[in-house]
DNA sequence: ATAAATCCTTGATTTTTATCAAGAGCAATA
DNA sequence: TATTGCTCTTGATAAAAATCAAGGATTTAT
């Protein structure tokens, strides 16, 4: 079974194998060459694209600098969510950090899907309470802990990421400078 | 027309006078004293709730803090979306921070909404879109924003808390200590 | 009405984190 | 191979924010 099968099951629970076929029928294979943007600032954002292989890293353009929101890597979904829901500008950019392969999603075939697969909505909507859940927990990280302990949580979960990205879009996503990133990764090393 | 019918409305798009029925007959009315508790910490959450008066305030409680997570007001929704949908223990706990008024959704009656009307997931989909959009926006504001950024922008979306609840709670949802927004306050009236 | 709580403010101090500046290590490139 | 970018580190300094402590104001309770 392919990786983006699993994951549609693992993600949105298991539709029956027809319906799983007609989802998995409208993903297109892409591939997209280290630094190339899949999407940027102000763009209509028409895709919602799964991640085969690779690294892909949504960013913020600031006029001091750019605010690194996440960075997807195998098996993760990404898009502008706003943008491709309700069809509005683009406020992020998204930019492969090395070659790259995903299965794309147009959004006419994300509707098709949802007039064509009947619980495609109720699963869906599934997934995405998930995906708020964890915002939630992130912002609970900016309430209540240090650059430190952010660091620590975020390590424990991501640890492959540390040796596959430049650091500093690490600290910039957990909202620390790079600077302070690093001291905090020489201390714990004592 | 209700409060209550004006909101499902507006967030959830108009769905049919019959479907419209069948949601609002399975809302219940509520009041909660000042003080009292809609949800604890630990406890399953078996409901989602329509403020339509009052204040409700959520709260993640720590060792050494309550990190307010946030601050519902008339026409919100509140619950623990992760506990109610996923029935896991509450992370949080909900307080009335005034005598309340809501109208509950049970999680059955939550269910029976889902088998009985058509368009509901879809209609939550975009509901539960639009809330995640906002989280988006508020972690930004942690990875970009100083204090005193992130209580400009607060004010602006929300002036009319600022002389309902006590400041502390909205210094909390901030990031911030009290002592840190009591001088910002003071900064920014000169 | 008085006492007790709660809340906000303010000052002093400490801690945390950002900024600035320089340099080292490495990889890509000409 | 030399050069040019990056990236990360480190130190020095500055700024932001937290903490500690006290006092005043207001609300709530007795």
């Amino acid at each position: 079974m392919s990786e983006l099968e699993e994951s549609i099951k693992s993600y949105f629970g298991v539709p029956n194998e027809e319906n799983l076929a007609t989802i998995m029928s409208v993903f297109e294979f892409q591939k997209i060459k280290k630094g190339a943007f899949l999407l940027k600032v102000g763009e209509y954002c028409r895709s919602l694209s799964f991640v085969q292989s690779g690294l892909l890293r949504m960013y913020i353009p600031t006029p001091d600098k750019d605010i690194t929101q996440w960075i997807s890597t195998t098996g993760d979904f990404t898009t502008d969510l706003s943008s491709f829901i309700f069809e509005t500008p683009s406020r992020l950019s998204i930019q492969a950090l090395t070659d790259t392969e995903i299965f794309t999603l147009s959004k006419e075939n994300y509707n098709r899907i949802g007039n064509e697969v009947s619980e495609w909505h109720e699963l869906e909507k599934f997934f995405i309470i998930r995906c708020f859940v964890m915002l939630e927990e992130r912002i609970f990280s900016h309430l209540s802990m240090t650059a430190e302990e952010r660091y620590n949580v975020f390590f424990e979960k991501h640890r492959e990421l540390f040796h596959q990205v430049p650091l500093q879009y690490i600290a910039s996503l957990l909202g620390m400078s790079p600077e302070t990133f690093s001291r905090i990764r020489k201390n714990l090393e004592k």
